[in-house]
Parts: structure tokens; sequence; C-alpha cells
DNA sequence: TGTGTAGTACGTTACCCGTAGTGGTTGCAA
DNA sequence: TTGCAACCACTACGGGTAACGTACTACACA
């Protein structure tokens, strides 16, 4: 087993935007020498299998989909209120339509998880971290919110991402922003 | 072209399953005869092409998925209310547990729509039509919460199809009743 | 008896995969 | 500086698989 740092992740990186473009269906190995532009056979010498490959790719792409540290310090330095939460989640939005490729791979893997239950359980455990650093940043950082309103607006943030990523023409584009506006305002409890 | 509307059905069938078991990168037109129990190459006899099995596979999706009228007059005997709907969506909830496949199978076909024109435009007209369809069927049933109100609404139980279809285990289940009955609580103004 | 569909069998094609073999580069030691 | 050893990039090849479509036969029904 081969073993170039670089290398292997120019590897996996090749193989997130494969798996965006051409779903789980176009995920080869020779795809993914031709993405990275090497010869064929090195996508062999540094994955034993194909199951290793998703494993890599689920590691990278949570690394690749995770705001910097500065950008959301940055975010947060505005008072604390509803207006900063709506703030925060079209930041989302915005990031979703930013980086297409990387959250439709994780769209695809999503799905792969449905049969190899390895890449379910190491998935689970990822994004139920990243849930709970929101919920914890959330309440320690003085958001207005309980529990529960950081749960509903998880969910329907996930739900705008899918139908954007997938359907973009039935929940109008124009209206997201407001849909966002809204949700906040409702599912935060007056107080 | 073989026409014999039972048997075709019967493939279309037989491809949900495929589709949802296997993902799109199993959905061959061997694993669909397989599947059906009929001699191989007869999926290769009724549909042209892969994207002619899958453009019907968008087609009947629909009425597997859509419920049943009489299913839905059942449950609007009872009063208008919030408890009402309420009762709607925590049964769109067991439903997609119940259906499992049909809603895998969709998830499926929305990705391939992302690199499927075609495909993208029927199922956008079709899922802005259900989506219209259940705007109108709340304002004129008499249901409580505004417009925006289903829209959220219809995110966030979009939002938890996802999770409990491909990551059951980051939101609990015993607490998707709870986020439900908040909600609906939340998202539809008081009035 | 003729048309159309079910079922069988086959040949072609197209990838995909892994690896053996080669050449070049780097690092270390004499 | 020179020689050696390890490692890795690259090329090329051969095996294998499976998917696909179709020609062919059998059968049912009009």
């Amino acid at each position: 087993m081969v073993r170039n740092p670089e290398r292997r992740t120019a590897l996996v990186d090749a193989a997130i935007e494969v798996l965006a473009r051409d779903g789980a269906r176009g995920l080869t190995f020779r795809a993914v020498d031709a993405e990275a532009g090497v010869p064929k056979g090195t996508a062999s010498n540094y994955f034993a299998s194909r199951g290793e490959l998703l494993a890599q790719v689920s590691g990278q792409i949570h690394q690749r989909i995770a705001p910097g540290p500065d950008e959301v310090a940055e975010v947060m330095t505005a008072p604390r209120g509803r207006e900063l939460v709506t703030e925060l989640m079209g930041w989302i939005n915005r990031r979703v339509s930013a980086d297409r490729t990387g959250y439709l791979a994780m769209l695809e893997l999503r799905l792969e998880a449905t049969r190899r239950p390895e890449l379910r359980e190491e998935l689970t455990a990822t994004m139920r971290g990243t849930l709970e650093d929101d919920l914890r940043f959330h309440r320690e950082g003085g958001l207005p919110g309980d529990r529960t309103a950081v749960l509903l607006m998880y969910l329907a943030m996930t739900g705008l991402m899918l139908e954007q990523l997938t359907l973009p023409g039935v929940v109008p584009a124009e209206e997201t922003d407001g849909l966002i506006a809204a949700l906040v305002d409702r599912v935060i409890p007056a107080g």
C-alpha cells in the first residue's frame, strides 16, 4: 500500500468530485484516476477496496464542509438575537450553493451508507457530533432558542438543502430567504 | 417494443425495489430481470434505454407514495385544529417508515435527476404539483396555518425523512414525535 | 394459420481491476 | 562524491466479469 499523503488527499478529492458529478454509479477507481489526472491503476494502489475509498471520502468531506473557525468568529461579532440566527441560517444556505459538489457528494454518501453498515456508523457518529456541537454552540453562545428550536431548524435546513440540491425548481429560490427568516422567527420561542 | 401493461408495471416495481436496495449503481436491466423473476433480456425488450426505465420509475413511484383518497378522508373526520395537523404530520412520518423502499427509491431518483435534465424536469413538475396540492388542501380544508407554515412544515418533514432514511441514529427515533408536535405548534401562528 | 409475446441461448462489447515490470528520485552511508 | 537501497510514479498487460441486445424457438390466442 503506497503512502503519499498529498496524492492520497488529491485522489480523495477527485473521488468527491466524481461522486457528485456522476453519482455512485460512476465512482470507479478508473474514474478517480482520470479525474485526478494520474495514471490508470493509481487508485488501486492507494485504496484496497471501494469501501476503503468511501471511508476516506467520508473522513475528508467533513473537513471540506465544516466552516473555518475564523469565518464563524467574524459573524459572531454581532449582538445575539434572532437576526443573528437568521444570518447564520442564511450563511448555511449560501454555503450549500457555493459548494454544491461537496454537499452533493455528502448526499451520495448518505445513500451509500444505507447499504454499508460501517460507513453508516461512521457517518452517524460524525453527523451526531456536529449536531451536538451546533447545540452546544447555540447554548453557550447565548443565542436565542431552546434545544427543540435548534433541532427544528436543523431539520428544516436539511430539507431545504435537499430541495435546492436536487430539485431547485420546487421551492423557488426567491422564497428561500423569506422562508429562512420565517423559520427562525416562528421556531424560536418568544422571550 | 413489447407492450404488456401488467408486465411493464411489474418490471418497474422491480426496478424500484432494486433502486432502493442496491442504489443507482445496482440498477441494471439484468438486476431488474432477476428481481422481477423474468428471463434475462426482458427488461431490454421493454425499455429502450436506462433513461426510459428511470422515466417510467419516476411516473410510477408517485402513485406508490401518494396516499389513497379514503385514507385521507378517514383522518379528516376530526375537528380542524393543530392536533389534526400534528396527526397528519405523524402520519407522513409513519408512512415513510412503512414504505422505506418507495421513499429511498425516490431519493435515488432525486440524485439521478441531478444528471438527467429530462428526469429533473419531470420530477420537479410532479413534486411542485403535489406541494401545491398540499397547500390547496390545507387552505381549502380549513386547517390552521398559513402558506408559510405549510412550506416550513414541508421542509422540516423533508429533512426528517432524509435523516430517518439514511442516518436514523442522528435524530433519535424517540424524539421524532415530540419534534413533530413542536414543529406544528411553533410554526403555525396563533389565532 | 398468422401475429405477437414469453422464454432460451448466445456472441459481442465494454470496462474494470489489479499487478508485474520499469525507470526515476531521494536519502543515507561509506 | 559515489554507490546503494527504498520508495514511488508510470506503462502496459491480461484476466475476468457482467451487462447488453438479439437471434431463435415455443406457445397462446385470435
